[in-house]
DNA sequence: GGCTCATGTAAAGATCGTTCACATGAGCTG
DNA sequence: CAGCTCATGTGAACGATCTTTACATGAGCC
């Protein structure tokens, strides 16, 4: 039993010398096995071979290390949105769905970080850093959104980009929520969670008077630079988006 | 201190008499208050007046009490959809923004129903009984969705109703989970939840074909109980279903 | 060398989930 | 009505966790 400590503090001397980090990453790999409300500060520190005292020399409490992790989370969330987005390249359609694939895959492939950032319960103005970063990746979908506004065909009303992007992030939210995390809510579905967003944001552009007619992934020869954008008129175009979409 | 419990046990005699009743109604108030992730088994306990032990004659663990609140909480959410959805009356589009309504509504009114219910990490599959309820329930919107589905507008592909139902579920959760709880994530937003979600829905079915162009509340003269739907062609309406919507 | 202060430890109190032996009394049986 | 039975509740106890407090260590600086 000690001589297992014992062992961890010879490897390492009195002082960790980088504790707060290792419980970062202690933390995070321990919510994403047993979710943010299964994790324990005293595991964390155990994770990190120091005393259950010691995380309190870096962290209030046990929600103030939570709330660290969400703010990484969100960090990393717009670094990604932003990637996703890549200024609305090739056209605003098409990296408007891609910001939505890339929330998808982020939920996905960062289930601990989503976890604490959308699922833990702390108050989002616990932490003021916490709240703007949070503002900054919603600003992502926010400026997207309000790109895609601008381009509303001719002889429709403009839709409010605060709208626009509070509805995509309600659908990106919803569907990452109920059908794309671990072991929770998984219920047998009839296509895989992106394509069932995918189709959401395009039925609801279409919606919006927005020309969604493209090729399935359109991997092949983009258009040019120039989006051909605001082109075609507010038709139903002749295949959904749903029609088999792999 | 102990007086306290004295006189508890007086006014009640040693047997409660309908503990299990008393648990129930004590978890829900404590999961409104502080989370289902806060909610304690002894505070449940305390709460109705009995030793920390007591409960446990009633559920295995604090898990199976969870466990029958979300499942109650299922009940409940069935029979407000089904009373919704009144079987697609006046007519099939009405019912189903209808259905939306009710469902944002449950999770407002009913915050710690939908926490247990969707919020509380426990797994579906846990309680066989649970997870029927649970389908019960999300049957009310597929039925829906398949009503509405069969009023494709012709020369369209008709969407499947499964989809439908799953994108107008991940929507009304989106909504409810981001926007319309309790103190968590409450941002600033530029209309209510409600009406979010109305021109949510509104805009993904006019993106299906669905004649949209109602008048706002349409509390006026109802159309006659033959609904005129399947009638005007996809052509987008002369106004947005967010301008101005109340 | 010696001081200081950030960092870590051990011990302790409080709360919680859970189990166990035991107490109580409501309802059936005769 | 006496007595038995069994569901229901109690109190004590165990281990785990969160958190605080007093104390130990040693890295960096004079």
């Amino acid at each position: 039993m000690s001589w297992r400590k014992e062992q961890r503090r010879a490897e390492r001397g009195y002082h960790h010398g980088n504790l707060k980090e290792a419980l970062l990453q202690a933390a995070l790999g321990l919510i994403a096995e047993k979710g943010a409300a299964g994790f324990t500060f005293a595991d964390a520190a155990r994770m990190a071979g120091v005393s259950a005292a010691a995380p309190y020399r870096h962290f209030r409490d046990r929600d103030e290390l939570l709330s660290s992790i969400a703010q990484r989370g969100f960090e990393q969330f717009e670094a990604r949105l932003t990637a996703a987005w890549d200024d609305g390249r090739p056209d605003t359609v098409t990296a408007f769905e891609r910001v939505g694939r890339a929330y998808l895959a982020f939920a996905r492939e960062e289930p601990a970080f989503y976890n604490a950032m959308f699922e833990s319960g702390l108050p989002v103005d616990a932490n003021p850093a916490l709240q703007a970063a949070s503002e900054r990746a919603f600003n992502i979908m926010r400026a997207a959104a309000e790109r895609l506004a601008a381009l509303a065909p001719p002889g429709t009303p403009r839709p409010p980009a605060m709208m626009m992007a509070l509805h995509i992030w309600s659908m990106a939210h919803g569907v990452a929520s109920l059908f794309s995390r671990g072991d929770a809510a998984r219920r047998k579905l009839p296509m895989s969670p992106d394509e069932l967003l995918e189709a959401e944001v395009l039925i609801y552009l279409r919606g919006l008077g927005f020309p969604t007619d493209r090729r399935p992934p359109a991997k092949s020869a983009e258009p040019p630079p120039v989006p051909p954008e605001a082109s075609s008129g507010s038709g139903v175009p002749p295949g959904g988006p749903w029609g088999k979409p792999k």
